[in-house]
DNA sequence: ACGCCTTGACTACACCTGTAGTCAATAGCC
DNA sequence: GGCTATTGACTACAGGTGTAGTCAAGGCGT
Protein backbone atom coordinates (compact mmCIF):
# COMPACT_ATOMS: atom_id res chain seq x y z
CA UNK A 1 0.00 0.00 0.00
CA UNK A 2 1.69 3.29 -1.52
CA UNK A 3 1.42 6.13 0.69
CA UNK A 4 1.57 9.13 -1.63
CA UNK A 5 2.78 12.19 -0.17
CA UNK A 6 0.61 14.55 1.42
CA UNK A 7 0.95 18.26 1.66
CA UNK A 8 -0.10 20.21 5.19
CA UNK A 9 -2.97 21.77 4.10
CA UNK A 10 -4.25 18.45 3.40
CA UNK A 11 -3.11 16.63 6.14
CA UNK A 12 -4.75 19.56 8.45
CA UNK A 13 -8.29 19.04 6.20
CA UNK A 14 -7.82 14.71 6.73
CA UNK A 15 -7.52 15.31 10.08
CA UNK A 16 -10.55 17.70 10.34
CA UNK A 17 -12.55 15.23 8.34
CA UNK A 18 -11.33 12.58 10.45
CA UNK A 19 -13.34 14.57 13.64
CA UNK A 20 -16.07 15.07 11.52
CA UNK A 21 -17.09 11.23 10.89
CA UNK A 22 -18.86 11.30 7.51
CA UNK A 23 -19.20 15.05 5.97
CA UNK A 24 -19.97 16.44 2.95
CA UNK A 25 -18.40 18.34 0.80
CA UNK A 26 -20.73 21.71 1.84
CA UNK A 27 -20.19 20.73 5.42
CA UNK A 28 -16.49 20.51 5.16
CA UNK A 29 -16.40 23.56 2.50
CA UNK A 30 -17.86 25.55 5.63
CA UNK A 31 -16.52 24.31 9.10
CA UNK A 32 -12.84 24.05 7.19
CA UNK A 33 -12.61 25.95 4.51
CA UNK A 34 -14.81 29.29 6.01
CA UNK A 35 -12.55 29.90 8.64
CA UNK A 36 -9.97 29.55 6.47
CA UNK A 37 -10.93 31.93 3.51
CA UNK A 38 -10.82 28.87 0.93
CA UNK A 39 -13.35 28.99 -1.79
CA UNK A 40 -15.88 25.93 -1.51
CA UNK A 41 -14.04 24.33 -4.87
CA UNK A 42 -10.90 24.25 -3.41
CA UNK A 43 -12.09 22.25 -0.55
CA UNK A 44 -13.52 19.98 -2.98
CA UNK A 45 -10.06 19.44 -4.70
CA UNK A 46 -8.14 18.84 -2.08
CA UNK A 47 -11.18 16.28 -0.95
CA UNK A 48 -11.09 15.05 -4.33
CA UNK A 49 -7.24 14.68 -4.18
CA UNK A 50 -7.22 13.00 -0.88
CA UNK A 51 -9.16 10.59 -2.10
CA UNK A 52 -7.08 10.03 -5.28
CA UNK A 53 -4.53 9.30 -2.45
CA UNK A 54 -6.48 6.79 -0.73
CA UNK A 55 -6.89 8.82 2.32
CA UNK A 56 -10.31 9.19 1.92
CA UNK A 57 -13.52 7.24 0.78
CA UNK A 58 -16.89 8.18 -0.08
CA UNK A 59 -20.53 6.57 -0.12
CA UNK A 60 -23.06 8.15 -2.14
CA UNK A 61 -26.18 8.74 0.38
CA UNK A 62 -29.21 10.70 -0.08
CA UNK A 63 -28.16 12.18 -3.40
CA UNK A 64 -24.54 13.48 -2.22
CA UNK A 65 -21.52 11.98 -1.28
CA UNK A 66 -20.39 11.64 2.61
CA UNK A 67 -16.44 11.45 3.24
CA UNK A 68 -14.25 9.25 5.63
CA UNK A 69 -11.12 8.91 6.31
CA UNK A 70 -9.80 5.29 5.05
CA UNK A 71 -7.77 4.13 7.60
CA UNK A 72 -8.49 6.58 10.25
CA UNK A 73 -6.17 9.82 10.17
CA UNK A 74 -4.29 8.88 12.48
CA UNK A 75 -1.63 6.46 10.76
CA UNK A 76 -1.52 9.30 8.19
CA UNK A 77 -0.64 11.68 10.79
CA UNK A 78 2.01 9.82 12.37
CA UNK A 79 3.47 8.80 9.24
CA UNK A 80 4.00 12.45 8.29
CA UNK A 81 5.35 13.06 11.78
CA UNK A 82 7.95 10.35 11.05
CA UNK A 83 8.79 12.31 7.68
CA UNK A 84 9.52 15.49 8.91
CA UNK A 85 11.27 14.10 11.81
CA UNK A 86 13.44 11.95 9.66
CA UNK A 87 13.95 14.85 6.62
CA UNK A 88 13.91 18.06 7.83
CA UNK A 89 15.55 17.12 11.66
CA UNK A 90 17.07 14.96 10.27
CA UNK A 91 16.13 11.94 12.67
CA UNK A 92 16.60 14.31 15.75
CA UNK A 93 13.99 15.12 18.14
CA UNK A 94 15.63 17.82 20.13
CA UNK A 95 14.54 20.61 17.87
CA UNK A 96 11.15 19.44 18.73
CA UNK A 97 11.73 19.32 22.03
CA UNK A 98 13.50 22.78 22.35
CA UNK A 99 10.74 24.45 20.66
CA UNK A 100 7.58 23.11 22.80
CA UNK A 101 10.01 24.69 26.20
CA UNK A 102 9.64 27.36 25.33
CA UNK A 103 6.48 27.33 23.76
CA UNK A 104 3.92 29.28 26.19
CA UNK A 105 0.42 27.38 26.20
CA UNK A 106 0.89 23.86 27.22
CA UNK A 107 -2.47 22.58 28.55
CA UNK A 108 -2.67 20.25 30.79
CA UNK A 109 -3.57 17.33 28.68
CA UNK A 110 -0.46 17.57 26.59
CA UNK A 111 1.29 17.44 29.44
CA UNK A 112 -0.02 14.79 30.77
CA UNK A 113 0.67 12.90 27.64
CA UNK A 114 4.08 13.77 27.56
CA UNK A 115 4.25 12.28 31.24
CA UNK A 116 3.01 9.21 30.18
CA UNK A 117 4.98 9.43 27.65
CA UNK A 118 8.15 9.55 29.39
CA UNK A 119 6.91 6.82 31.96
CA UNK A 120 6.40 4.36 28.87
CA UNK A 121 9.59 5.02 27.35
CA UNK A 122 11.60 4.66 30.86
CA UNK A 123 9.90 1.38 31.97
CA UNK A 124 10.50 0.59 28.20
CA UNK A 125 13.83 0.89 28.33
CA UNK A 126 14.38 -0.66 31.50
CA UNK A 127 13.06 -4.28 30.22
CA UNK A 128 15.23 -4.70 27.58
CA UNK B 1 12.58 40.74 9.76
CA UNK B 2 10.25 38.24 6.98
CA UNK B 3 10.97 34.51 7.32
CA UNK B 4 10.22 33.05 4.13
CA UNK B 5 9.10 29.53 3.52
CA UNK B 6 11.61 27.15 4.12
CA UNK B 7 11.76 23.27 2.58
CA UNK B 8 12.25 20.04 3.96
CA UNK B 9 15.73 19.53 2.50
CA UNK B 10 16.94 23.51 2.59
CA UNK B 11 16.19 23.11 6.12
CA UNK B 12 17.97 19.43 6.60
CA UNK B 13 20.99 21.57 4.70
CA UNK B 14 20.65 24.91 6.90
CA UNK B 15 21.26 22.44 10.09
CA UNK B 16 24.16 21.15 7.82
CA UNK B 17 25.78 24.09 7.33
CA UNK B 18 25.13 25.44 10.79
CA UNK B 19 27.09 22.27 12.55
CA UNK B 20 29.82 23.12 9.49
CA UNK B 21 30.08 26.50 10.55
CA UNK B 22 32.00 28.24 7.45
CA UNK B 23 31.81 26.27 4.69
CA UNK B 24 32.67 26.29 1.17
CA UNK B 25 30.38 25.32 -1.48
CA UNK B 26 32.20 22.48 -2.49
CA UNK B 27 32.64 21.04 1.06
CA UNK B 28 28.71 21.15 1.37
CA UNK B 29 28.41 19.21 -2.13
CA UNK B 30 30.67 16.64 -0.53
CA UNK B 31 29.55 16.26 2.80
CA UNK B 32 25.94 17.09 2.21
CA UNK B 33 25.08 16.42 -1.57
CA UNK B 34 26.94 13.58 -2.34
CA UNK B 35 25.75 11.08 -0.05
CA UNK B 36 22.23 11.92 -1.30
CA UNK B 37 23.05 11.78 -4.71
CA UNK B 38 22.83 15.58 -5.52
CA UNK B 39 24.73 17.19 -7.90
CA UNK B 40 26.83 20.25 -7.08
CA UNK B 41 25.07 22.69 -8.63
CA UNK B 42 21.97 21.29 -6.67
CA UNK B 43 23.57 21.79 -3.30
CA UNK B 44 24.55 25.37 -4.41
CA UNK B 45 21.31 26.42 -5.88
CA UNK B 46 20.05 25.41 -2.55
CA UNK B 47 22.74 27.38 -0.45
CA UNK B 48 22.12 30.65 -2.67
CA UNK B 49 17.89 30.25 -2.34
CA UNK B 50 19.11 30.04 1.60
CA UNK B 51 20.82 32.94 1.33
CA UNK B 52 18.39 35.07 -0.82
CA UNK B 53 15.73 34.09 2.12
CA UNK B 54 17.89 35.65 4.88
CA UNK B 55 19.03 32.24 6.11
CA UNK B 56 22.88 32.59 4.85
CA UNK B 57 25.00 35.03 5.02
CA UNK B 58 28.48 34.44 3.44
CA UNK B 59 32.18 35.86 2.93
CA UNK B 60 34.66 35.56 0.54
CA UNK B 61 37.83 34.41 1.70
CA UNK B 62 40.49 33.15 0.28
CA UNK B 63 39.20 33.63 -3.40
CA UNK B 64 35.99 31.60 -2.77
CA UNK B 65 33.31 32.30 -0.80
CA UNK B 66 32.46 30.19 3.01
CA UNK B 67 28.53 29.92 4.09
CA UNK B 68 27.29 30.62 7.62
CA UNK B 69 24.26 30.46 8.89
CA UNK B 70 22.66 33.71 9.26
CA UNK B 71 20.92 33.70 12.74
CA UNK B 72 21.96 30.24 13.83
CA UNK B 73 20.03 27.36 12.24
CA UNK B 74 18.05 26.76 15.79
CA UNK B 75 15.66 29.79 14.89
CA UNK B 76 14.64 27.96 11.62
CA UNK B 77 14.02 25.30 12.95
CA UNK B 78 12.14 26.20 15.61
CA UNK B 79 10.29 28.06 13.70
CA UNK B 80 9.80 25.20 11.08
CA UNK B 81 8.81 22.89 14.31
CA UNK B 82 6.63 25.66 14.93
CA UNK B 83 4.53 26.23 12.11
CA UNK B 84 4.07 22.45 11.43
CA UNK B 85 2.13 21.93 14.49
CA UNK B 86 0.25 24.67 14.00
CA UNK B 87 -0.53 23.93 10.35
CA UNK B 88 -0.08 20.49 9.78
CA UNK B 89 -1.31 19.31 13.48
CA UNK B 90 -3.63 22.06 14.24
CA UNK B 91 -1.80 23.09 16.93
CA UNK B 92 -1.82 19.92 18.86
CA UNK B 93 0.97 17.86 19.85
CA UNK B 94 -0.35 14.92 20.40
CA UNK B 95 0.10 13.11 17.33
CA UNK B 96 4.00 13.91 17.70
CA UNK B 97 3.87 11.88 21.06
CA UNK B 98 1.80 9.21 19.97
CA UNK B 99 4.72 8.79 16.81
CA UNK B 100 7.19 9.20 19.51
CA UNK B 101 5.20 6.48 21.75
CA UNK B 102 5.57 3.81 18.67
CA UNK B 103 8.68 4.67 17.71
CA UNK B 104 11.50 2.73 17.86
CA UNK B 105 15.01 3.79 18.45
CA UNK B 106 14.86 6.56 21.88
CA UNK B 107 18.39 7.19 22.55
CA UNK B 108 19.25 8.26 26.38
CA UNK B 109 20.34 11.42 25.43
CA UNK B 110 16.87 12.34 23.50
CA UNK B 111 14.76 10.33 26.76
CA UNK B 112 17.11 13.07 29.13
CA UNK B 113 15.87 15.79 27.12
CA UNK B 114 12.52 14.95 27.48
CA UNK B 115 12.55 14.32 30.96
CA UNK B 116 13.58 17.87 31.66
CA UNK B 117 11.11 19.10 29.52
CA UNK B 118 8.48 17.82 31.64
CA UNK B 119 10.44 18.89 34.49
CA UNK B 120 10.34 22.30 33.12
CA UNK B 121 6.42 22.66 32.10
CA UNK B 122 5.71 20.80 35.90
CA UNK B 123 7.48 23.74 37.41
CA UNK B 124 6.50 26.38 35.10
CA UNK B 125 3.37 25.35 35.54
CA UNK B 126 3.22 25.44 39.02
CA UNK B 127 4.64 28.85 39.92
CA UNK B 128 1.35 30.54 37.55
C1' DA C 1 -42.78 25.15 -15.27
C1' DC C 2 -39.00 28.28 -13.97
C1' DG C 3 -35.28 29.91 -11.52
C1' DC C 4 -32.06 29.36 -7.67
C1' DC C 5 -28.97 26.76 -4.68
C1' DT C 6 -26.08 22.72 -3.86
C1' DT C 7 -23.25 19.32 -5.52
C1' DG C 8 -19.64 17.32 -8.54
C1' DA C 9 -16.29 17.01 -12.12
C1' DC C 10 -12.87 19.43 -14.85
C1' DT C 11 -9.62 22.67 -15.98
C1' DA C 12 -6.39 26.18 -14.91
C1' DC C 13 -2.66 28.44 -12.93
C1' DA C 14 1.03 30.12 -10.00
C1' DC C 15 4.51 29.38 -6.73
C1' DC C 16 7.64 26.59 -4.21
C1' DT C 17 11.00 23.14 -4.08
C1' DG C 18 14.02 19.66 -5.74
C1' DT C 19 17.08 18.78 -9.18
C1' DA C 20 20.46 19.66 -12.65
C1' DG C 21 22.95 21.37 -17.00
C1' DT C 22 25.87 24.91 -18.86
C1' DC C 23 29.02 28.61 -19.27
C1' DA C 24 32.46 31.93 -17.76
C1' DA C 25 36.12 33.08 -14.64
C1' DT C 26 39.73 31.75 -11.75
C1' DA C 27 43.41 28.99 -9.84
C1' DG C 28 46.74 25.67 -9.84
C1' DC C 29 49.62 22.05 -12.06
C1' DC C 30 53.09 20.59 -15.67
C1' DG D 1 51.91 29.44 -21.18
C1' DG D 2 48.34 25.94 -21.83
C1' DC D 3 45.21 22.34 -19.77
C1' DT D 4 42.27 21.04 -16.17
C1' DA D 5 39.72 21.26 -11.80
C1' DT D 6 37.05 24.37 -8.85
C1' DT D 7 33.93 27.92 -8.14
C1' DG D 8 29.88 30.86 -9.17
C1' DA D 9 26.03 32.64 -11.64
C1' DC D 10 22.21 31.61 -14.66
C1' DT D 11 18.73 29.11 -16.71
C1' DA D 12 15.67 25.30 -16.95
C1' DC D 13 12.24 22.18 -15.83
C1' DA D 14 9.01 18.93 -13.57
C1' DG D 15 6.03 17.59 -9.88
C1' DG D 16 3.46 18.85 -5.83
C1' DT D 17 0.30 21.80 -3.54
C1' DG D 18 -2.71 25.68 -2.78
C1' DT D 19 -6.25 28.06 -4.79
C1' DA D 20 -10.10 28.95 -7.68
C1' DG D 21 -13.32 29.52 -11.86
C1' DT D 22 -16.69 27.32 -14.71
C1' DC D 23 -20.11 24.30 -16.23
C1' DA D 24 -23.56 20.68 -16.08
C1' DA D 25 -27.01 18.04 -13.39
C1' DG D 26 -30.30 17.38 -9.79
C1' DG D 27 -33.64 19.28 -6.13
C1' DC D 28 -36.64 22.46 -4.12
C1' DG D 29 -39.56 26.28 -3.44
C1' DT D 30 -43.22 29.29 -5.68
Amino acid sequence: MRKPSIGDQELALLQHIDECGAASVGEVATSFGEPRGLARSTVLTMMERLRGKGYLKRRQLKGMFRYSTATGAGEAVRSAVGSFVEKTLSGSVSPFVAWMSERAEVSDAELAELEALVAQLQSRRRES
